[in-house]
RNA sequence: GGAGGAAUGGCAGAGCGGUUUAAUGCACCGGUCUUGAAAACCGACGUGGUGAAAGCCACCGGGGGUUCGAAUCCCUCUUCCUCCGCCA
């Protein structure tokens, strides 16, 4: 959620922003948000008065009461009587006004990066970085890995069929083993790089996800308990960001670094068709996520060394990759700048998303309330997160790239956690 | 699921209807003293709204109510603790 304080001192800055993201009627947005803030000033000052004198007057009445002056304080009661009226209709409107603020407040997305490029989709992003090498050529006869993993049992999209439904793959003997092994690889590299391991909940609250934006922007995407109100986690993101809700950090403390491995929930409404084959997209994925709360003057900094991070774990695992910087069309809707990772995937022969990292500014430390003591009083932090990494598709890039004659061959700094050097292929 | 108890500032812990502008202690911060440190002493010391400021207002787990006036009384929800039941 964007601060009050910024739409009303840099209009300008944010409506030059959100015009790259085609953001309709943004400035009547603003503008009915600053007269709804001017509103709410006036009502809430008028109504504070009115409290002010019946907490006057109630004094007085106590003092009356104790001097033994029953009747002069019968009289004073009846004046705060007539007050109390005219605080019970000052404050059913101030809640309306803020509700309303609050309402106009949600619709507006996080305002982007002047560094962002403007675009419409994603064929506008900005190849940040393309993949400097070149791209494996496979032979004709090469595989696309669901026709791979059937060869070599590496997960079985009708027995997930059978148990839940479709895009609920099930991971299979050393197929299983390969998404436990790069999970642990995953978390050893984030933890030697600074980052506090941790195991959330998987199911939130509504407060948990409106706090880091979810809610209400991506409702019928998240899976929904409705029995107890509670959220499947579409990302780790929420509950990591989450334990941080209503903190006042001291400033030694930053950078906060968290990573955690769950796995993710999403409905993907909508979403059919030959490109979401196999793992390519799927309701139920492993994701290692890494989250940093930062000083805002760090953060994109802090941005630049996620990113480097993350392609340092994809070097590790041999996998060609290049960086998109998204455009302002593409860019969710809590980010202010966004890069994407995607490893080319031979046998496909296309670029899948792997990653995101986002630097989300005070978009949803504001909601969270999450601050640290600065100069000049508690100011909110900047918020960071990114995957290091989502699971399915680096298995995709990882079998279909690799394959060979004798089997998959596996990057070596899986061999230790898989206690082998290749994939065989399974009768 | 059942019975009882509890929830107050970073922590501990008073307060049970009206000088509470939330006592006191600890921690933290600034200062005096000291060669330096400790101790002692002095001072500052929660969050948010509004305002140029003084000030005013709200917040004692959340919500609602009683009252001229609520941290304090009532209702309700949540969480934690103790015990019972069930259970991986």
């Amino acid at each position: 959620m964007l601060l009050l304080q910024t739409l009303r001192d840099e209009k300008d800055r944010v409506l030059t922003g959100l015009a790259k993201r085609q953001v309709a009627d943004a400035e009547a947005t603003i503008d009915r948000i600053i007269a709804l803030d001017d509103r709410r000033k006036a009502t809430q000052t008028s109504n504070d008065e009115k409290l002010a004198e019946r907490n006057t007057i109630s004094r007085q009445v106590g003092e009356l009461m104790k001097a033994g002056k029953r009747e002069e304080g019968a009289a004073l009661r009846d004046r705060v009587n007539e007050i109390k009226e005219g605080i019970a209709a000052g404050e059913a409107e101030l809640n309306q006004i803020k509700e309303e603020l609050e309402e106009a407040l949600l619709t507006l997305p996080n305002v982007p990066h002047p560094l962002v490029p403007a675009g419409v989709t994603e064929d506008d992003n900005e190849v940040f970085r393309p993949f400097a090498g070149e791209l494996p050529v496979l032979p004709d006869t090469a595989k696309p890995h669901w026709e791979l993993a059937e060869e070599y049992k590496i997960f079985d999209l009708e027995l997930g069929v059978k148990t839940t439904g479709a895009g609920f793959p099930v991971f299979t003997g050393q197929g299983a083993r390969l998404a436990r092994g790069l999970v642990n690889f995953f978390l050893d590299r984030n933890t030697a790089a600074g980052y506090t391991e941790f195991q959330p909940p998987l199911l939130v609250n509504e407060a948990t996800a409106r706090a880091t934006g979810q809610l209400p922007d991506k409702e019928g995407q998240m899976y929904h308990c409705t029995q107890d109100d509670f959220y499947l986690i579409p990302t780790a993101e929420v509950p990591l960001t989450n334990l941080y809700r209503d903190v006042i950090l001291d400033p030694e403390e930053l950078p906060i670094k968290l990573t955690g491995y769950t796995p993710c929930f999403r409905r993907e409404a909508g979403s059919y068709g030959a490109h979401v084959r196999g793992l390519n997209r799927v309701h139920q994925f492993d994701k290692v996520e890494v989250v940093q709360l930062a000083h805002p003057e760090k953060s994109y900094e802090i941005l630049d060394e996620m990113v480097a991070h993350i392609g340092g774990l994809l070097d590790e695992l041999g996998l060609p990759f290049r960086i998109l910087r998204l455009c302002g069309g593409d860019l969710g809707f809590t980010s202010a700048m966004t890069f994407d990772f995607e490893v080319w995937s031979a046998a496909q022969k296309r670029w899948l998303e792997v990653s995101s990292v986002s630097c989300f500014e005070t978009f949803q430390s504001n909601r969270l309330k999450l601050r640290y003591r600065g100069e000049n009083g508690n100011e909110l932090a900047h918020t960071l997160n990114g995957s290091a990494l989502a699971l399915p598709r680096i298995i995709a890039a990882l079998l279909e790239n690799n394959q060979t004659d004798e089997g998959i061959t596996l990057p070596e700094v899986l061999h230790s956690y898989l206690g082998m050097t290749k994939l065989e292929k399974k009768q």
